[in-house]
DNA sequence: AATGAATGAGCCTTCATTCAT
DNA sequence: TATGAATGAAGGCTCATTCAT
């Protein structure tokens, strides 16, 4: 049995990459089945024996991502978990990010299916994925909340999100005016990003940075 | 010939009306040309008359909200141009724009169309309009700075670009996360985005504000 | 705009024509949108400018077929409403149009959508018409009670649904039997029908039984 | 072998009982392979080792319920085979047959198939079903004529296809309009079949008419 | 200018059946 | 024998767009 799971995992990946191809190239949307049918070299009926139907394919691509992004997040704070490295290795996993997967980047901002209790598996493990990052985040601030090098107002969480808000704000900006911040302020985007992060960063130091 | 223009333009007028009525009620990709046509009360053939398709339908609709939030930052800087108040104004009516347009907010946050040399008018108009609350907030941001109120160590433009973006987010969230935010941290969404904008307030006065 | 109409009735005309022909050569679900639309000669999307769908379609055909039968009564009713006369008349016009439209034979007598009062005009129409049929022959029959032809001792209206039940079923089982009837009983379909309209006509002249 | 062939009749049966119960509760179209191998515990694949497809499980089914109505009728028959008491325990037993499975009874009262030479088994097995419930009313039917209870121009035989006709169609009718003849007439289902039955068995008591 | 009429191109999904193992 | 895996062939329906009048 461990075979078959194995090789249900295998075609259910095939299938996935291949979506993940053309969600990439031509957007959620204009992907029709047929595509990833095509581009996975399985006939469109297969399709429907691994997933029951196109949002399956793209929920389980969007959980995909989302797993992703928590091990950047994960990693990030593993290598670096002091203050203010820690919270610079997380902006930069999430530019990161956001350079590897900008589809995914921008619905993972933008995510707001609180499931309800009857939603299907794979948005709960969104949902609970989504929750994760934020506990991590969310239990690096405390620490440095703790250790003093941190003075807000706020609690944890709550700063958590504010920042949530504004570091993915900046980063988004960075990538779709990239030509823009290039012709009018003479940044790269690069440049840019670390100023926002510098920024934003004030925000939890109460002073001025570096 | 002045005659002439005016009744385009009304034709136009009832026409988007009919479509801003739609794209609220039921989204824009939910919304086809047949509504549109059926609600303005014209034929759908009339349409194409009047607009090149759908998507230039919803562009001009975009358009007139993006000259409604420029109209609303104007209108609130002219009320309250000092500091911090013409900062929370901004603030505030950005807050109050979203509820009213939750569509239309996303949107222009999530706007990229950096108008290429063939844009259609309508684009680069939408561009122009950006531009200009741009400006507007620019100006606002710069001239505190010369009066000493706000000690930045990067060009307002640049500041604009990053506020914006984490005020932005701010109000993206507290809309979408409200019961989340409500069970999570037991703050209303109004709360959440009080507590957002002082967060972010810090960036630009370099300590803790009030 | 009586020309309008009347081009809609003429396309209206041709689909349906073509989904009769196609609907007695292949049978109801096995005809497609798409062959009704090839043959006749329109494409498939104006099908749907005509009509809502294939059920549509079907209903719309079938409520053709319960006028044509309607009209059929009547015109026997109209030739011959003598006793019994009129009861072979009617008998007769019911075995040609069986003979002419078996499918649609079939579906009347087995016809039971009692409308609720949401449905659709075409299927209040196919009811309204089935109604008309019965007050038809209940209007014989109720005559030739009055002049003593008949008697029974149940309502005319019951009389008509018995009646009706035992000429179906009779018609029916000629045409679908007919090679067995031959073979086992030595009797062509008209004459086995006839038998069975005999049969069944002492029913309601024959005295009280028991 | 004998093990054997009982094995593959343990498994048709399987299939057949998980089949009758989908067909009775979404109709055979409606029932999908999938559903009844589900419904089996059976692997889909399996069903077409014990059938040849859906058809072949589907007249299978069917002739189940043929053999079923022929127990039923001769039960009846064994019951009461005076005169009229045979006739209404045949009426009531098909009445009670169709409260059970309507499904079926209509499928029965419409079967045509004439089996050609080349016919499958089970088509042959479903032909002759019939045709023994037809012997049986038959010699019923003759036996009283022959005591002289009855007094028909027409062979057994042709009596009881007609009365067949005329007693299948006024159960169906009962049935199916149930609501209507309750609205129209005031009559219970049982009391139009009732009124129905006798007034059919008129056909085969009353004196020639005309 | 205004529109009635027509449609091409898709879209997602279903299901009975086959076949290698 | 039993089955997991795969699929060919449809099927009903939608919608933005075009064009002759």
């Amino acid at each position: 049995m461990k075979n078959k799971e194995r090789l249900t995992e295998f075609n259910r990946g095939n299938i996935l990459s291949a979506a993940k191809r053309l969600f990439s190239e031509k957007g959620i949307a204009q992907t029709t089945v047929d595509d990833i049918a095509k581009e996975a070299g399985y006939s469109k009926s297969t399709l429907y024996v691994y997933f029951s139907g196109k949002e399956e394919i793209v929920n389980a691509v969007i959980l995909e991502h989302f797993i992703l992004l928590k091990q950047a997040v994960a990693g990030a704070l593993q290598e670096n978990n002091g203050f203010p490295g820690g919270y610079y290795a997380i902006c930069n996993a999430l530019a990161a990010f956001r350079d590897a997967y900008p589809l995914y980047f921008d619905i993972i901002l933008g995510e707001l299916a609180i499931p309800k209790d009857e939603a299907e598996t794979i948005l709960v493990q969104i949902y609970n994925t989504g929750e994760e990052i934020n506990t991590l985040i969310e239990g690096y601030i405390a620490a440095h909340i703790r250790q003093g090098n941190i003075r807000i107002g706020i609690p944890a969480l709550q700063a958590v999100f504010i920042l949530w808000a504004g570091i993915g704000g900046v980063i988004t900006l960075a990538a779709k005016k990239e030509p823009y911040i290039q012709k009018a302020m003479g940044l790269t985007k690069e440049q840019f990003m670390q100023d926002g992060f510098d920024f934003l960063l004030k925000t939890i130091t109460g002073r001025e940075t570096l």
